[in-house]
DNA sequence: TCTGGGGTCCTAGGACCC
DNA sequence: TCTGGGGTCCTAGGACCC
């Protein structure tokens, strides 16, 4: 059996963590520069508020509306989840994140006929009788109280043989307050009933291209998808994804488990606040999203032998003139240095750079990547003292970028510039965040004080 | 005026190896 | 007229996820 734990509104939930004044009233969170709303709440999605909506055109149409405005607090919404994957890791047999907001948890049970036979003698679960899996529908409530009551996060939780399944069960979960936060599809006649109320577009593995596919030959409901035979979903389709998707849809654990545990490529990338047409004001963001690669990199401790960078002009402005470019180095050596990266990062940059546009945006990507050790190093152009030198000075900015905050030290080059006599802005100032919260949780500076 | 930022997997086709 | 039988690696494009 598979579970999956759902922060319900995520980054608005963590926001009225520590505004519980907010809680019943519309609340949104927007992207960086505070662009796009990312979150709403319930009562913010019931105004009729669209994910993806631009934060200026939201204030057009529900001026007079009371709703709450949040730029992106990162460091806060990765605090709050960590706590809560925390006490998934306490509660269940396994489990592993699939993403910021969600958890898969896996109970090694067998279902036969009906009943749930627990074959983990460690688990908290209890056996049960007469297939209503009793047991697993308690301990998913109780989990769901625990964070709620600890980090003040509400869950959704799916409980099903499948994680297709799961992902069906925690949206009834979360609709529905009959089922306390926590769905069990342990039987065919629930499973059953789930798919013939369940839309085909929201299925989990079906978008928007293969939704309207399927429309079009007349399945609506994950049920009309189900019903039809395997054959006919290969023949259809001769795709195996969409394939495994009808297979977890009818029982059959399908989709690999697998936790991304190192990344494969690693981009940051950023909009500018307003647009930018100097070099030296695009080589200062490249060098930022190029240093924090790096970081990124030293973290699952690997080295990436490929920088690449992109930037384009803002496609919204259709009265100017547009550009788009995307170029990439191979280095011989692996590297993950925040000095070896920047200065690729750079060089790319200055090759790709083409004045008199208007650019809004640029990035970062290192792929190619590999385990920092054993490194394959190169035979005839390799300083050994440079690069313990460079591994040195990383792990020493890292450290005292972890203590005392991010930024703390940077390159020069990652330094913008204001003006003469003015202080250089750092890279988290860059960006716009008229709305954002505090840190209680991360900054000593920022903690609550009790009256 | 203002429009986000990350990732993964699969497949087909081409280049190359013996 | 007839033109082998295995492989690997890389890339681009298209789909999906949050």
């Amino acid at each position: 059996m598979y579970g999956i734990i759902d922060c319900d509104n995520c980054y608005v939930s963590c926001e009225r963590v520590f505004r519980p004044d907010l809680n019943g009233k519309p609340v949104v969170v927007l992207s960086n520069n505070d662009g796009c709303v990312v979150a709403r709440s319930n009562e913010a999605k019931a105004l009729g508020i669209k994910a993806g909506m631009p934060y200026f055109k939201m204030m057009q149409e529900f001026k007079g509306h009371d709703i709450a405005v949040f730029s992106s607090n990162y460091e806060l919404y990765g605090e709050l989840t960590a706590r809560v994957v925390e006490i998934i890791r306490q509660e269940a047999p396994a489990y592993f994140r699939y993403s910021i907001d969600e958890c898969f948890v896996y109970f090694p049970l067998n279902i036969e006929h009906g009943a749930l036979n627990i074959k983990d003698s460690d688990s908290q679960l209890h056996s049960t009788k007469g297939g209503d899996g009793g047991g697993l529908k308690i301990w998913g409530e109780n989990l769901h109280k625990r964070i709620k009551k600890s980090v003040g996060m509400p869950v959704s939780i799916g409980l099903a043989p499948t994680k297709t399944l799961a992902k069906l069960a925690s949206h009834f979960a979360k609709k529905y307050p009959g089922y306390h936060h926590c769905c069990l599809i342990d039987t065919d006649e629930k499973r059953l009933k789930a798919l013939k109320l369940y839309p085909i577009e929201e299925v989990w593995g079906i978008g928007r291209r293969y939704a309207a596919r399927l429309q079009a030959l007349g399945v609506t409901t994950a049920y009309d998808f189900a019903q039809h035979h395997g054959s006919w979903v290969r023949a259809t389709f001769n795709n195996i994804v969409i394939y495994r998707t009808w297979q977890e849809l009818n029982g059959i654990d399908a989709v690999p488990n697998e936790e991304m545990a190192k990344k494969k490529s690693i981009c940051t990338s950023r909009s500018f606040n307003g647009m930018l047409t100097e070099l030296d004001d695009i080589r200062t963001h490249v060098a930022n999203y190029a240093a924090r690669c790096a970081e990124k990199l030293r973290k699952q401790e690997t080295v990436a032998s490929i920088v690449a960078v992109f930037l384009n002009t803002n496609f919204f402005r259709e009265d100017l003139p547009q550009y788009w470019n995307f170029q990439e180095k191979r280095l011989t050596v692996g590297t993950n240095s925040t000095i070896d990266i920047v200065k690729v990062a750079t060089e790319v940059l200055h090759e790709m750079y083409v004045p008199g546009y208007h650019y809004k945006k640029a990035g970062v990507i290192v792929m190619g990547i590999g385990p920092n050790s054993p490194q394959q190093l190169d035979l005839f152009d390799y300083d050994a003292k440079d690069y313990d030198k460079k591994k040195r000075l990383d792990a020493a900015m890292d450290r005292i970028n972890k203590v005392n905050g991010t930024e703390t030290v940077v390159l020069g080059s990652q330094q913008y510039t204001k003006g003469r006599g003015e202080k250089a802005e750092v890279f988290a100032n860059a960006i716009k965040h008229d709305h954002k919260s505090k840190n209680p949780t991360t900054r000593w500076s920022d903690i609550i004080k009790l009256k």
